[in-house]
DNA sequence: GTAAGTTTAGGACAAATGTACTAAATAATT
DNA sequence: AATTATTTAGTACATTTGTCCTAAACTTAC
């Protein structure tokens, strides 16, 4: 690992634990026993840091994404894809708690994950529309229900961590498994008989 | 409205619009056209404005409660708590956009949340059997069903502001009741048939 | 009307922070 | 071996920020 290697690393273990604005150039300096100079010479900007973080985040979940592409089923893609998603996004943690923040301060970044969100809801609609005609989930009973569904799902997968972090909840090992469940959960009343047999499937056997 | 008044309203209007970290005393002071000096006469330390908006917070958020309290059914208790809620969160929103923040550097703040959000979970889950009692909600089919439901519901309410500010989604008039829509459905699909007829009743007449 | 208290203004200061600059040390290449 | 490029350290600087201090202006009460 060279230095601008670990600079990164260490930049976002700093963001993850102590937050975004809190963290200075010379506490990563600091972190790293390296100069502040040395520092300024691999990220010249601040902004720099960021943004080169954030590179590696969307990398690693086009990385995510590509494997799943190769899933039949909707629905373990739907359930594993949320698993990987949810570990990839805890090493990256700061991202999604100062994600107000984030999105006010770096115009660049906020296109990019708005762009991102449009197409996660255009894909999970067409999941669920999949899952429908499967018969594993049942029709909407009422107007927009599907559509909000996701709402719901996407705050949820925006801000689990953020809730988490800021109960103080217990960050034990199988802490993500935990919530990946209570996220599941949510799609779980829409599913017929057929999808909750299959439901409880995939969560007894671990991926 | 006296000085003090007016800085507590602009503090608040400020730490909403651009962040509570983005939002310098200097800032509050401007925007009052007041003196620096002057504001810090009224609050000595950043810290004591803070906690004294977050008293004011506190302060409506128990009225809202006690008014509820003498609401006889559950599920206008539910339906009413979240909308009167939302109205008063999204008033002081900064509170729950920087949460995690809040939660980290403000200890005192982040206990009296804790122990709030502690009352919250007992009180959802023993409306949760109420309703199950009456035959509004059907019993649970799966271990910890509830129990994950509520947590559900404490993370899209505590963030749904955030989710919306993040994807500049129109802050139009009825964004809020939109929003309350979408976090109620939550509880749909565990509704009986009995339970949705008044579900729907419920929204069609506006509180 | 005067005295005491309250409110306001303006300036000052130390600490912190992002950024820039210079020079030395190290590595790579020819 | 020599030279060129990369990496690192140390320092400096302008800005910003929270906090403090002093004095003037204004209110209130007797």
């Amino acid at each position: 690992m060279n230095t601008r290697e670990k600079i990164l690393d260490q930049a976002r273990r700093l963001f993850n634990d102590r937050g975004l604005t809190t963290i200075t150039m010379r506490h990563i300096a600091e972190a790293l026993g390296i100069s502040l100079g040395n520092l300024t010479y691999h990220f010249q900007k601040r902004e720099d840091l960021v943004m080169a973080i954030y590179q590696e985040l969307v990398t690693k979940m086009n990385g995510v994404m590509e494997e799943l592409m190769h899933e039949k089923s909707a629905f373990v893609q739907i359930h594993r894809g949320a698993l990987r998603s949810m570990e990839m996004f805890y090493e990256y943690r700061f991202f999604l708690i100062d994600l107000v923040f984030i999105m006010r301060n770096y115009p660049e970044i906020q296109r990019h994950y708005m762009r991102l969100q449009v197409q996660r809801e255009i894909q999970f609609l067409a999941l669920f529309t999949q899952l429908q005609k499967a018969s594993w989930m049942r029709r909407a009973q009422i107007p927009m229900e599907y559509e909000h569904l996701y709402r719901r799902m996407q705050i949820l997968g925006d801000y689990w961590i953020s809730s988490a972090v800021s109960l103080e909840l217990d960050q034990t090992p199988d802490f993500i498994r935990r919530y990946h469940r209570i996220m599941m959960e949510l799609i779980y009343p829409y599913l017929t008989e057929q999808g909750r047999e299959a439901f409880e499937k995939l969560n007894t056997e671990s991926v």
